[in-house]
DNA sequence: GGCCAGGACACCA
DNA sequence: TGGTGTCATGGC
């Protein structure tokens, strides 16, 4: 195996292979990991920058205090919605998010997840991105996992493992990360679902402990520089 | 005890 | 447009 930092074109046959290859070693993801469409939106807000392990126990604490309900989150005061998502983090900031949300969910969709459904993919992707608290992986999330648009959502562990693999350098970021998926994947709501589940998946066993690489689907198939 | 995790925003040049 | 600081807990 050498590793080579040669920018490579990626195709829409490399693409399929990397995902038949974790496919075939993790199987279906079934993601998003919640009960209903609003506790992942509410996730997607909680585990910004945030690892699994933590948002856990904040939803477990929500669901606990029976707030896991938007229209009883959009009453329950900043204060005590913060004091309650504290273990995962930045819990002031997320409060504050997930509040701004909620009631704009109550005012403009009347807390109805079909409501938001039935509008134009374009128009609801650029209203979330309007606003605050809300980044394109965020937005994304929310459009893939809890509306259930077809859009590939990118992360972190997208873009370093796409990286190694040479398929994204450096300067690629969230968009033209987004684009170079979009491109080759048939627009799909349930390919980009577990795609993107599976590249999580690998991120989560072995981009934290590099000297994992034997363990990797991806090895002895496709050239991988994992120093990056 | 340091590092990092399924980001986003404010501020600055 | 790009770089840097801030937000913060918990597991390893």
């Amino acid at each position: 195996m050498t590793y080579s930092l040669t920018r490579t074109v990626p195709t829409a046959r490399v693409l399929q292979r990397v995902y038949r290859l974790l496919y075939g070693a993790y199987g279906p993801m079934n993601w998003w990991p919640a009960e209903t469409p609003f506790e992942v939106i509410v996730g997607a807000f909680l585990t910004q920058n945030t690892a699994w392990v933590n948002v856990e126990k904040a939803i477990h604490n929500l669901k606990r205090a029976g707030l896991m309900d938007p229209q009883k989150m959009d009453t329950v005061p900043e204060k005590k919605l913060a004091d309650i998502i504290k273990p995962s983090g930045y819990f002031n900031q997320k409060a504050k998010k997930i509040k701004s949300f909620v009631k704009h969910f109550g005012e403009k969709y009347d807390y109805s997840i079909e409501k938001m459904k039935d509008r134009p993919f374009n128009d609801m992707r650029k209203e979330l991105l309007e606003m605050w608290g809300i980044g394109p992986e965020t937005a994304d999330s929310i459009m893939l996992y809890a509306l259930g648009k077809p859009i590939f959502v990118i992360d972190a562990y997208t873009l370093r493992t796409f990286r190694r693999l040479g398929f994204l350098d450096e300067k690629d970021d969230y968009d033209s990360a987004q684009k170079m998926f979009m491109k080759h994947l048939k627009s799909d709501a349930v390919l980009f679902n577990e795609y993107h589940a599976l590249i999580v998946a690998l991120g989560n066993r072995l981009c934290k402990a590099r000297p994992g690489c034997n363990e990797c689907p991806l090895h002895e198939h496709i050239e991988c520089n994992p120093h990056l």
